[in-house]
DNA sequence: ATCCTCCCCTAC
DNA sequence: TAAGGTAGGGGAGGAT
C-alpha cells in the first residue's frame, strides 16, 4: 500500500466521518440536472454518503471498530454487501460503493475474485468478509492479514472461506436429486407448520439435528434462536419410512429468506447471523430485502436441481438425442427401414403416464392415492403446481397451476414433493417397455411417447396394409389393441404407475384418442369414426392450438372442430398463416401425415432463468450472466457443437410491476429485451459469450435492481471440430457416450479462438453476410488458415486502434471506443438541446390522476370527432374540475388489456430499425491495420429489441414510433422538437425521426443515465429509409369487425354509449378510409378503456381485444422505448 | 420467390 | 415463500 494511498484514503475517511446532514438540502438531493456522468456518480456518491452518515447516526452505542477503514465489497460475499455496508458503517467504518481509483479504499471486502480483478485490485487489502464479521463480534478490529483472500504469490481459486470463520458462509448442505439415495435420505420426522399445510414429506418435515451438517458452533454464538426455535415437537409417521424422500438442502437461493420464518438450521445459516448482534436491532432490519448471498455459481446448481421445466427439458432433450442415435444405427446396419408403401395404414400409439409427477410421488404416500394431491414446491400461494393427481382434477385443479387458485378451488390439497431420482427411473422402465415393443419411438416427453407399430399390426393383418378388406383390418386393429394392452400392463408392472395410450392412424389420432383413453386406458380411434370424433372436440383440443390460435379461429366463428371444416381454407390460411392454416384444415379432417421418428439436428442452446433474479449491484449482475454463460459452454460442448450466434434475452420489471410480484422470487410483470450478436466465428468458449453477453446486458444500461430473468441463447450451430458432422454421426458417438458410460472426452474449448475454425479465411475482412454464406457452405478446399485472434464484432467496429488489439475487447469498451470516435455526432445532437427541463411548459396536469395530456397522442387526439375533442380538451384545459366521468380518456395503459393468455408472461413486441455500421464488404480488414469509418458502410440492423408488456405499455401513440409516455418524460422543448420533426417526416413521406436520437437526448438530458455503451447511440442522425414500416393494414379490417360485431350487440344504455359511438364510428373511418393502424389501435384502446369504466360494459368485448393485442404486435414503435432511460446505479 | 431476423406460440 | 426452462414451428416483414 503506497503512502499516497493512505493518504488519500485519509482524505476521504475525513470526508465520510464528518459528513452529517449539514448538507441534506445540498445539492445532492436537488432534482439531477444533468451535468455529464462523472458529475451523475459524483452526486451518487455523496448521496450514498448521507445514508452511512444516517445509519452511523443511528447507530451510536457501538465502538468504532472500524475507524479508518474505508471499504468496498466486490462481487458475492457472505454476508452480502448490504448487510457488510451496515456492519461497516454502524461501527465506524467508511464505504464505497463504487471503486472509481479515485477515491481510495483501505480495504476491498470479497469472497472470490476473478484473475482480472486480482489485477485490478492488487494494490489493495483484499480480505475475506469474515474480517469484518469476526470483527465486530470480537469488538475490536482484528488484523486484516489474517483475512486475507489473496495470498501473496498464490491465487485462490475457490471460494475462500475458512472452515474456522464459517459464521459467514451458508452451512447448508446442498444435494441434487441425484446425489440422493433412500438410504442417506433423513427417515426421522417431525412434525411442523408444513403438515397443518398439507405439505407432506418436504424437507420441512425434517429436523434441525437430522442434517449431517449441523450448525456451525459459531453461528449460534451470534444467532439469537430463543424466539425463532421452531417447531419441532410432534413426531408423524411417515407413511413409508425407509422410501422416505425429503429434499434435505433448503439451503436459500440467491437471497436471504425472511428470518422471520426461520425454522431449522439451513434457513438460520444464511445472513442473518450478524442479525442479534447488530445493535440488539431486528433481524429483520438487516435481511428484510432480498438479499443475494451465493454466489450465482451455487445458485445456478440449486437452481436448476429444483427447477423442474430445467428436468422437463434436460429430458427431453437426453431422450432424443439416444432415440435418435438408437434409430440412426438401425437404418444403418440394417438398410431396410422397411419403409411401408406410401398410403398404407398406420397405427400410432401415444403413451403417456398418468399424473406423471403425482403418480410417481404418490407411491411413497400410497395414502394420499384417493384424495387431492399435487406436487409442488411448497404450499406457498404461488408454488407451482407440477403435476395433480385425479381426484385433484375433479375440483378443476390443473398442472401448472399456482398454489393459491388450487386451494381457493380444492382446499384440502395434499403437497407432494418432488422426486426427481423417482420420474427418471419411472421414465427408463417406460421407455425400456416402449422400445422392446419393436415399434418406432419418438419421445414426447419423460412421461410421452409415440410409437408407430404399423409394421407389428399389419404383419398381424395378414396383408399389405392397403387392402380393404374387413378382416385383416380387424386382425391390424385387434394387434394394436393388445399390444397397447401388454404394454401397459408391463409398465404398470414396472413403475407401478399407470399409463393410458391413445392409438389411432396418425401422430393426431393417436394424441385425441389418448385424452379419451385417460385415466388408466386406452381408446383406438377407428376410421370410420374420425370425423365424428374429432368434430366433437374444441380448437383447443387439437395439438398446437392454445389460447392464441384458438382465440383466432373463436373470432371466426370455430369452436369446434367441426365448425373449422366450414371454414375454406383460404379463410385459415388467411387468418392463421399458411402453413397453420393448412395444418389446422387438415387436423380437422383428422389428417396429419407427419411421421414418427424423423432424425432432426438440434438449432439452438440455451440457458436463462426468469425466477430468483434480485441483483442489487452491477457486479453481481454481470457475475451471474458469467456463470449463465459458463453453464450454456458446458452445453454447448456436451452437445459438441459451438454457435456463431449469442443473443441475450433479458426481462426487466415492468415500470407499473410491483417490486414484489405475487409469486416469491417470480419475475412478476416485465418488458422482455433481446439482443443478439453474430460473431465472426462459432465460439462456445465461456469466456468469450460471458464477455460478450455481459457487455450486451451492460448495454441495455439497466438498473440491475429491475431485472427479472437473464438468458444466453446460442444459435447457428456447428459441430465442433473432431466430431461428425453428420449429425447421424454425431448422435452415435452421443449415445456411445451414454452406453458406455465414459466415451471420447468432448472436452472442447475454443477459447482463444485460435484453433478448431473451420471457416477459411473469408472470415477476415469480410461483411457478415459473406461469413453467414461462407461457413454455411463447407467447402473443403479452402484451407483453414491461421486465424486472427479476433471475434466476429470487430466487423462491426470502427476505430482507431488496432483491429486485432480491438478485437480482444469486451464489446462495450469497444463501443465507447467507438463512440469517442463519434463524439462530434453526440454532442452536436446534444447541444442542440437545452439539457434543463422546462416547468413553464410543462404539461397541463390533469386531476385525479388522469394522464398527462401530453400521454395522449395528438394525432388520436386531432382525428376524433370534434365534438369528443372538444370535450377532451376542455377537459385537460378548461375544466380542471369537471367531472372525469363525463369524457373518458385512458388512464393508463396497462387497463387497456384485460385477455391476457392464462398463464404465461404476455408481452408484446415491438422492434424498431436502426442503422449500424458494418463493415464493407469490399475493404481489406487484413491489410489495414486501422480501420476508419470510411471503411464503414450503414446497414440496416435492429440495434434494440425491446418487448414492452403491452399492459404497461403505453399506447398513445398514433403513428410515431416514439411512445407517449417516452414522449412525456421529454422535456417540453424536446418533446415539442421531436413532434414537431415527426411531421415534417411524416409530409415527406419519410420515417420518423431517428429513434436512437431521441433516445440518446433522453438518456442525456433527463435520465442522468451513464452512456449505455450500445450501439444504437453510434446511428446517425438520420435513416435513408422509413423506420416505420410495419403497418399490417391487413389485420386492421379484422379489428373493424371485431369491433362492429361487438357494437352491433352493445346495449346501448348508460352514461358512456355516445363515447362508445363516437369511437365506433370513428374507428370506421380510420379503418375505412385512413387506413392508419396505429391510429386505429389508440382508438380501440381508448374503446376498451372506455368500456372498463362502465359495470357490466366489460363484458364482452373478448374477441376485439384479442384482435386488438394482435395488432399491437404488429405496430413497430409504439412502446419500443421502454427500457430507456433507466437509471444505472 | 426465397432468405433471414426477430419475435410469438406451443408443449412438456 | 420458491426453484416461471427450453427447443422448434412458423408468421411478419425486410433484404435480396
Ligand atoms: N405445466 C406443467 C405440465 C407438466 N409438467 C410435468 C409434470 C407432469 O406430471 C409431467 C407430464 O405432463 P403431462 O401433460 O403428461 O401431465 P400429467 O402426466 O401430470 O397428467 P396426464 O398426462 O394424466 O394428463 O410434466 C409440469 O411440470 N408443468
Ligand atoms: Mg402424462
Amino acid at each position: 500500500m503506497g503512502s499516497r494511498l493512505e493518504a488519500n484514503s485519509t482524505a476521504v475517511r475525513k470526508r465520510i466521518e464528518k459528513h452529517n446532514f449539514d448538507d441534506e438540502k445540498g445539492e445532492e438531493y436537488e432534482a439531477s440536472k444533468f451535468g455529464g456522468f462523472q458529475e451523475y456518480f459524483r452526486r451518487k456518491k455523496i448521496k450514498l454518503q448521507n445514508l452511512d452518515a444516517e445509519r452511523r447516526s443511528s447507530s451510536i452505542g457501538n465502538p468504532p471498530i472500524f475507524r479508518g477503514v474505508v471499504a468496498h465489497v466486490n462481487g458475492y460475499t457472505q454476508p452480502s454487501l448490504q448487510d457488510l455496508h451496515s456492519l461497516i458503517v454502524s461501527y465506524g467504518g467508511g464505504f464505497l460503493q463504487y471503486l472509481d481509483g479515485k477515491t481510495a479504499v483501505t480495504h476491498i471486502i470479497a469472497s472470490n475474485l476473478t484473475p482480472k480483478k486480482k489485477v485490478e485490485f492488487r494494490r489493495y487489502r483484499i480480505v475475506k468478509p469474515a474480517w469484518v464479521v469476526d470483527s465486530v463480534k470480537a469488538g475490536t478490529l482484528l488484523p486484516w492479514d489474517a483475512y486475507r483472500l489473496v495470498d501473496e504469490g498464490i491465487s485462490q481459486q475457490v471460494l475462500g472461506f475458512d472452515n474456522g470463520n464459517i459464521i459467514s458462509q451458508i452451512n447448508s448442505q446442498t444435494r441434487g436429486y441425484k446425489d440422493q439415495t433412500d438410504a442417506s435420505w433423513y427417515t426421522g420426522q417431525v412434525k411442523s407448520v408444513a403438515d397443518e399445510l398439507n405439505l407432506v414429506g418436504h424437507s420441512n418435515d425434517d429436523s434441525a439435528m437430522s442434517l449431517p451438517n449441523a450448525l456451525a458452533p459459531s453461528f449460534v454464538d451470534v444467532y439469537d434462536l430463543g424466539n425463532l426455535s421452531p417447531n419441532l415437537s410432534e413426531e408423524i409417521e411417515p407413511p413409508n419410512l425407509e422410501a422416505q424422500p425429503s429434499i434435505a438442502d433448503r439451503s436459500p437461493v440467491l437471497f436471504a429468506r425472511d428470518p422471520s420464518d426461520v425454522d431449522d438450521e439451513s434457513r438460520t445459516s444464511t445472513v442473518v447471523a450478524i442479525g442479534s448482534d447488530w445493535q440488539g436491532d431486528t433481524i429483520a432490519k438487516v435481511t428484510d430485502d432480498a438479499t443475494q448471498i451465493q454466489s450465482p455459481t451455487h445458485f445456478l446448481k440449486q437452481y436448476y436441481e429444483e427447477s423442474r421445466l430445467h428436468h422437463l427439458s434436460t429430458w427431453k432433450a437426453e431422450l432424443k438425442s439416444q432415440l435418435q442415435a438408437a434409430a440412426a444405427e438401425k437404418s444403418f446396419s440394417q438398410k431396410l427401414h422397411q419403409k411401408r408403401a406410401p398410403g398404407s395404414r398406420r397405427y400410432i400409439l401415444h403413451v403417456d403416464f398418468d399424473s406423471f409427477f403425482a403418480a410417481v410421488s404418490l407411491k411413497k404416500f400410497p395414502q394420499y392415492v384417493d384424495k387431492p394431491a399435487v406436487v409442488a414446491h411448497g404450499g406457498g400461494s404461488g408454488s407451482e403446481i407440477a403435476s395433480c393427481n385425479y381426484p385433484a382434477r375433479k375440483f378443476g385443479v390443473k398442472n401448472g397451476m399456482w398454489m393459491k387458485a388450487a386451494q381457493q378451488i380444492c382446499p384440502d390439497l395434499k403437497v407432494l414433493p418432488y422426486d426427481f431420482k423417482a420420474y427418471e427411473d419411472a421414465s427408463r422402465s417406460f421407455y425400456d417397455a416402449i422400445i422392446s415393443t419393436g415399434g418406432v419411438v419418438q419421445s414426447v416427453s419423460v412421461d410421452e411417447a409415440l410409437v408407430d407399430v404399423s409394421n407389428i399390426c399389419l404383419a398381424a393383418g395378414g396383408h399389405d396394409g392397403k387392402a380393404v378388406q374387413e378382416s385383416s383390418i380387424w386382425r391390424e386393429q385387434a394387434k394394436a389393441d393388445d399390444l397397447t394392452k401388454s404394454l401397459r400392463d408391463q409398465i404398470k408392472e414396472l413403475t407401478g404407475c399407470a399409463v393410458s395410450v391413445g392409438i389411432g392412424g396418425n401422430i393426431l389420432l393417436a394424441k385425441v384418442a389418448l385424452r379419451k383413453a385417460k385415466p388408466a386406458g386406452q381408446y383406438q380411434i377407428k376410421p370410420e369414426e374420425v370425423l365424428d370424433f374429432i368434430g366433437g372436440l374444441t380448437v383447443q383440443d387439437l395439438p398446437g392450438v392454445a389460447y392464441s390460435i384458438g382465440g383466432k379461429l373463436d373470432e371466426i366463428g370455430a369452436k369446434y372442430v367441426k365448425d373449422v371444416r366450414e371454414l375454406s381454407k383460404e379463410k385459415l390460411m388467411t387468418t392463421l398463416g399458411p402453413k397453420t392454416g393448412e395444418k389446422i384444415w387438415d387436423y380437422a379432417r383428422g389428417i396429419d401425415r407427419t411421421e414418427v421418428g424423423e432424425q432432426v439436428i438440434r438449432k439452438s442452446v440455451s440457458a436463462e432463468v426468469n425466477w430468483g433474479i434480485r441483483f442489487v449491484t452491477q457486479e453481481q449482475a454481470d457475475e451471474f450472466v458469467q456463470s449463465l454463460c459458463e453453464e450454456l459452454s458446458k452445453r454447448l460442448v456436451n452437445e459438441r457443437v459451438k454457435g456463431r450466434q449469442l443473443t441475450m434475452k433479458i426481462m426487466r420489471r415492468a415500470a407499473d410491476a410491483p417490486l414484489d410480484p405475487p409469486k416469491h422470487l417470480g419475475h412478476g410483470k416485465c418488458d422482455t429485451f433481446n439482443k443478439s450478436l453474430l460473431l465472426g466465428v462459432a465460439t462456445n468458449s465461456k469466456e468469450i459469450l460471458g464477455r460478450e453477453a455481459i457487455s450486451i446486458m451492460r448495454g441495455f444500461g439497466f438498473s440491475p435492481g429491475e431485472l427479472r430473468g437473464i438468458g444466453v441463447q446460442v444459435t447457428k450451430l456447428e459441430p465442433l471440430k473432431g466430431s461428425a458432422e453428420n449429425p447421424l454421426e454425431s448422435s452415435q458417438k452421443r449415445l456411445q457416450f451414454k452406453t458406455a458410460g465414459l466415451g471420447t472426452s468432448p472436452k472442447q474449448d475454443d477459447n482463444t479462438n485460435t484453433d478448431d475454425i473451420e471457416s477459411p479465411q473469408q472470415q477476415r475482412g469480410q461483411a457478415i453476410p459473406s461469413i453467414t454464406a461462407v461457413t454455411a457452405s463447407k467447402s473443403p478446399d479452402q484451407e483453414p488458415r491461421k486465424a486472427i485472434n479476433m471475434l466476429g464484432t470487430q466487423f462491426i467496429l470502427p476505430s482507431q486502434v488496432d483491429p486485432d488489439v480491438l478485437a480482444e475487447l469486451p464489446e462495450d469498451i469497444r463501443s465507447k471506443l467507438e463512440s469517442k470516435q463519434h463524439t462530434k455526432d453526440v454532442n452536436t445532437s446534444r447541444e442542440a438541446i437545452p439539457s434543463v427541463r422546462s416547468h413553464s411548459n410543462s404539461p397541463a396536469v390533469p386531476p385525479d390522476g388522469l394522464p398527462n395530456l401530453s400521454q395522449l397522442d395528438q394525432d388520436t387526439l386531432d382525428a376524433l370527432p370534434s365534438d369528443v375533442r372538444a370535450e377532451v380538451l376542455a377537459f385537460y384545459h378548461k375544466s380542471p374540475h369537471k367531472s372525469p366521468g363525463q369524457s373518458l380518456l385512458p388512464q393508463s395503459p396497462r387497463k387497456f388489456r384485460s385477455i391476457k393468455p392464462p398463464t404465461k408472461k404476455t408481452s408484446s413486441g415491438r422492434k424498431r430499425t436502426g442503422l449500424l455500421f458494418r463493415k464493407k464488404q469490399s475493404s481489406k480488414l487484413d491489410t489495414n491495420s486501422t480501420l476508419t469509418q470510411s471503411n464503414f458502410i450503414a446497414t440496416r440492423v435492429q440495434p434494440i429489441k425491446a418487448k414492452a408488456n403491452p399492459d404497461t405499455a403505453l399506447s398513445s401513440e398514433a403513428d410515431e414510433e416514439v411512445s407517449s409516455e417516452f414522449l412525456s418524460a421529454l422535456p417540453e422543448d424536446i418533446r415539442q422538437e421531436v413532434l414537431a420533426q415527426q411531421r415534417r417526416d411524416r409530409l415527406k413521406k419519410r420515417g420518423g425521426i431517428d429513434v436512437a436520437v431521441v433516445k440518446k437526448k433522453v438518456q442525456r438530458s433527463v435520465a442522468d443515465q451513464p452512456p449505455p455503451g450500445q450501439r444504437t447511440l453510434l446511428l446517425p442522425p438520420r435513416q435513408p429509409k422509413p423506420t416505420f414500416t410495419a403497418n399490417r393494414l391487413s389485420a386492421l379490417p379484422q379489428l373493424r369487425e371485431a369491433v362492429s360485431a361487438w357494437y352491433g350487440e352493445f346495449v346501448e344504455e348508460g352514461p358512456y354509449q355516445e363515447d362508445v359511438e363516437a369511437l365506433v364510428t370513428y374507428l370506421d373511418k380510420v379503418v375505412g378510409e385512413e387506413k392508419d393502424m396505429a391510429k386505429a389501435v389508440n382508438v380501440v384502446r381508448w374503446l376498451g378503456w372506455v368500456i372498463d369504466q362502465g359495470d357490466g360494459y366489460g363484458k364482452g368485448g373478448e374477441q376485439w381485444r384479442r384482435a386488438l393485442t394482435r395488432v399491437e404486435d404488429g405496430v413497430q414503435g409504439a412502446v419500443s422505448n421502454r427500457g430507456l432511460g433507466s437509471v444505472a446505479f
